[in-house]
DNA sequence: CTAGAAGTTGAACTTAACTTCAAGTCAAGG
DNA sequence: CCTTGACTTGAAGTTAAGTTCAACTTCTAG
């Protein structure tokens, strides 16, 4: 019925210490046994999965934290409230794989014509600023 | 001619303490003025902009060090050799992208289904795990 | 020539996300 | 009952990528 931190771990594919970590920053909970070591509901492996997700996408886990706390803490959490926090990656998770896409890009531009301008180029250009200056193809070299 | 630590930081966006930092490191190199300090020739903006486009692609420091380190040393390096360490980065753009993009798509099916199973959901299954499961659209709840 | 801005150094501090350690306790099979 | 593997805790250590600090020096505009 209940899991060890080991069974926990193995299932979830991460080190005890990390879930006894989580555990500190507030990401998850135990029960205990009558001895003192804890004992999971397999919900937490739900839960687990949710952080290791977020992760990935990029949240710290300060904000995995505020996302949890965001559950129902009365009721199991359904599907719609899994649902909605990770709806709310959605923004996020576009603008990267957008901003990577740019750099992706723009690698390509630059190997085609051999430039590395810091004006022009997406390499050196995080955020489109070089949009605005009429780009010509002359990319990886020759800054100012 | 040659610009002070305080100009390539203004112009490279990073803060002084950070080139000093990757000298240390062993990324940039600088001429000193007469009194000390530090003067830093005009290229020295590419290398830079070289290495914050490598963090954006997802490397460390370290292997920005060692790609930097197979620039030739003899000469200042051409517009070709920017161009064949920046490819390098090319497949691990691509992997980076498509990973998002497969976490991308769980989302939206999983946000369509309102599941997050540990088995099938791409939210819990980076590595394509799961592809031979035959998975339904039953994602994100109900593992086991 | 001088004030004040900018630069120098080494050492220590920071943050995130964990891991490791030591010393001891619990749980389960034989 | 006993052994052995798994678990407990608090504290300290780790890594990456910087930042901050104090005490001091150099540069430059007037």
């Amino acid at each position: 019925m209940l899991l060890t931190i080991g069974e926990v771990a193995a299932r979830a594919g991460v080190a005890p210490s990390t879930l006894r970590y989580y555990e500190r920053e507030g990401l998850i909970e135990a029960d205990r046994s009558d001895g003192g070591q804890r004992r999971y509901p397999r919900e937490v492996l739900r839960r687990i999965a949710f952080v290791r997700a977020a992760q990935r996408v990029g949240l710290s886990l300060d904000e995995v934290r505020d996302a949890l706390d965001s559950l129902p803490h009365a009721r199991t959490p359904t599907a719609a409230d899994w649902s909605r926090l990770s709806r709310s990656w959605r923004p996020r998770l576009d603008a990267r794989i957008a901003e990577l896409q740019r750099l992706r890009d723009g690698l390509d531009a630059c190997i085609g014509c051999g430039c590395l301008s810091l004006k022009v180029c997406q390499l050196s250009n995080p955020n489109d600023v070089a949009a605005a200056l009429g780009s010509g193809p002359r990319w990886l070299l020759e800054d100012d």
